[in-house]
DNA sequence: CAGGAAAACTGCGCGCACGCAAGTTTGCGT
DNA sequence: ACGCAAACTTGCGTGCGCGCAGTTTTCCTG
């Protein structure tokens, strides 16, 4: 009786439920230890321990260190999503339907996860990882976004979600990065001085925007 | 007053030279031995010293042992993609603009790089190092983008430089991929042997393609 | 319910990526 | 021309990512 389905609906098994408690008993040994002792003060054989496997057996669920932390905050944001879309009445612009599900996705950050994300910040290596993890929801947008255009067009859904999750990523980057720091600052000329943080929803929106006439291209091309 | 020239001025100097002989140097030592020998019987200590520095120092210009080899076939890209489109007559659509200069830019698949791109097809790593290029073309479109949309909006350039990279990935992975490696072939049903390759050109203006309309929105927004 | 196949866990070992703290080279101002 | 400051190089050490091969656990079928 869960809510909105997953898309891919995982072969449940007892091996399957053991393999999640394990990948979440990873994460979550991981944020912990990162939180008490400082990011950089956390041995993996540390995380692999708590957790009660072995560190190679760590090594087959995250392929880095930045992954496991990462991983705590952003769980089940994949699914999230798409779930997400694939919930909101087939009436609506498809455009439309993926912002607001990435908007409400990325509203879970008022809980312990913002100071989280405060830490998140301060270490290079930890911010480049979460960055990254917004390439994950494309394989699920991928799927509800050629459900919704019927499959014709081959590489149109998965263009479409790439582009989703990038400007995901520059909306979050443009949120979380102190400014001028990567010497990006300078496309635009005299104004200075624009607002450093602003608000998250808002970014999103803002990034999402530009693509929301080729959303309605592709939908136009299958329902004239 | 520079013409198509690249898009950041490098600040010439004798140093500045002496740094991009000795990347060149070590991208072409690592494309050297990764073919005599195969991709995996090359040691780093080896690249660097074919190239005449020391392994860390080898380490401060790639950041692995793909980069190193990938690189030698993608040198350059990155400008050249932006100085096609800055090339391009003031008049076409954006969108047409980019296109032909990221198919033009990917033309340069003729010469011994054919065989090169076959060897990197069979490591799946190297593959992997290969596609992630993509994203290197991202600052320098995002320059030119802004430039021609006269840096109204902040993150438009962005977000439609990063969708283009993502779509050139998309079609890059379609094109050298066996094909039903990743479980993702399930979109097509019954059809049964698509066609393996296809041609480059073709998949890159197919995955373009849908970006088109987003572009054509962004250059109205400025003039209507 | 038994037994075999598939999948996951584990120990071992090898390079490798990268921080740090010297040492060395280039650039620039006077 | 000289010398100082900034940038680049280098050696060292540490932890880590992952391939490999063997053992243990889960799954399915007769």
């Amino acid at each position: 009786m869960w809510h909105a389905d997953t898309v891919t609906t995982p072969p449940s098994g007892l091996r399957e439920r053991k393999k999640q408690a394990t990948r979440e008993a990873l994460r979550e040994a991981a944020l912990r230890l990162a939180v008490e002792r400082g990011p950089d003060n956390v041995r993996v054989e540390e995380i692999a321990e708590a957790a009660g496997v072995s560190p190679r057996t760590y090594n087959n669920y995250f392929a880095s260190r930045e992954q496991a932390i990462v991983a705590a905050v952003t769980a089940g944001r994949e699914a999230g999503v798409a779930s997400a879309v694939a919930a909101r009445p087939a009436g609506v612009r498809l455009a439309d339907a993926v912002t607001e599900a990435v908007v409400e996705q990325y509203k879970n950050t008022g809980g312990r996860e913002r100071e989280v994300l405060l830490l998140i910040t301060t270490r290079t290596p930890l911010l480049d990882a979460f960055l990254d993890t917004t390439a994950d929801i494309e394989p699920p947008l991928t799927t509800v976004i050629a459900e919704r255009l019927g499959g014709a067009e081959a590489p149109t859904a998965r263009v479409l979600a790439a582009s989703v999750a990038a400007a995901v990523r520059i909306a979050l980057e443009g949120w979380l990065r102190p400014a001028g720091n990567a010497g990006f600052s300078e496309s635009f000329g005299a104004g200075g001085l624009v607002v450093p943080s602003g608000s998250l929803p808002d970014r999103l929106r803002a990034a999402l925007a530009p693509l929301a006439p080729a959303f309605d291209a592709a939908e136009r091309r299958i329902q004239p």
